[in-house]
DNA sequence: ATGCATAATTATGAATTCAAATCCTGCATG
DNA sequence: CATGCAGGATTTGAATTCATAATTATGCAT
């Protein structure tokens, strides 16, 4: 049996900063509401909390700054950012323009692997009508590897980012009745445009798909 | 003579945290080509040049590494972030995305004191056809102008952040001969499409002005 | 002379310490 | 009774110190 090249258990204990992974952490617990919109984050608590010191800490803050998640006030410290509604909306307008585009580059040059793969990951998410967090996670998983597979890194991290801060609000979209199914058909369009090869109707029925979930998302447009 | 609410002599030393002004300088430094792409950013020389210990200038690198100007790698330090001419394609395809998006925006819905802050910026423009540097700044302003009056502060702080790493590239565009003269009258066309409404013209000329900027900026496509 | 093992040096990553600003409490005063 | 100020507690921001990993230098064997 030959040795691997780095067993597991040998493997540098730290395979990436422990900032990192404080930064990975809070993100989490501000997804999960653990720390919610508006809330200072108390450095002391948490660094005893997490068994650290306040530097990592104060590094993982920054990084959440620049990601948008927390907000810095000068010698008041760090609080979890608050998303207006129209933050939310031009958030959505940013992501729809983002993707819708990545799907018509998708459409126009993604190889066949690359839309068979997509089309697994749709043909998983029919099959999820029924349970909201599997559908939630697979359709998520879709609209990542639709970036992935459009090939534009700076335009995959932006979207990541968005969707980070899109998760501090609490009605995602997708939640009223009804528009969990409408999504499956807006998705079921857009992957027959991309099948179709046709870059035109995958862009623009994908920014419809947006637009309807944000509308969606705020039952009450002003 | 009333006294002013804040005498300059007696506001608060620290208007923002060191470690914002550290990263303002880095990134002047990194634009002016101190320090090179590739380069390794040394945290004890950089440190005992400023003045600072090593404390706020690591805070100052992570946020510049959120950013995409340096990148960290673990155990080893801060490198200047190399930029492929796959990445300044991807980036630049961004930039169009957004920023003709915004140019649409303005177009349909800016006020019309908006449109003639954006003219006089224009025409300031025009004035600088001779000029490199002020030509430049005016340009950049003009940008950004147009951004902010989109009203999309996700969107305007996306493009800022991309402008900073277009300008870790050389021949960051418009300098091939002839080009400026070019962009002067794309910008025109632009804003003609603006004061007229037409907003799907105002995002196809602001998008075809930006292509004919990466064109320019890559002068041998692979 | 070359290659490898080992020791010394150096730099990063994290913890700790220190300074300064903010916040809170309580008391004096109009 | 409200308001303003003084003083102390708390907390942020930054410097310093410490530990550990990585790099370089050194010496030895071949």
């Amino acid at each position: 049996m030959p040795a691997t090249a780095t067993p597991a258990a040998s493997r540098p204990l730290t395979p990436r900063a422990l900032y990192q992974d404080v930064a990975e952490r809070l993100r989490q617990q501000i997804f999960s509401r653990e720390l919610e919109p508006g809330t200072w984050i108390d450095e002391q608590r948490i660094a005893a909390e997490y068994g650290i010191s306040r530097t990592p800490l104060r590094e993982a803050l920054k990084v959440l700054a620049v990601e948008g998640l927390v907000t810095m006030k000068l010698r008041r410290g760090a609080y979890v950012t608050e998303m207006s509604t129209t933050d939310v909306a031009q958030v959505y307008h940013l992501m729809a323009l983002l993707e819708s585009d990545a799907a018509g580059h998708v459409a126009a040059h993604g190889s066949d692997a690359d839309i068979a793969a997509l089309q697994a990951l749709h043909d998983l998410l029919e099959t999820q009508a029924g349970q909201r967090d599997a559908f939630f996670a697979t359709n998520e998983q879709f609209h990542l590897r639709l970036l992935e597979l459009a090939g534009n890194r700076w335009s995959a991290q932006i979207v990541q980012d968005l969707r980070k801060v899109m998760k501090l609000n609490r009605h995602l979209s997708l939640f009223k009745q009804g528009r969990l199914a409408e999504s499956l058909a807006e998705h079921r369009a857009v992957m027959a445009a991309i099948r179709a090869r046709n870059a035109a109707d995958a862009t623009r029925l994908m920014r419809a798909h947006f637009d309807n979930g944000l509308e969606a998302a705020s039952p009450e447009p002003a």
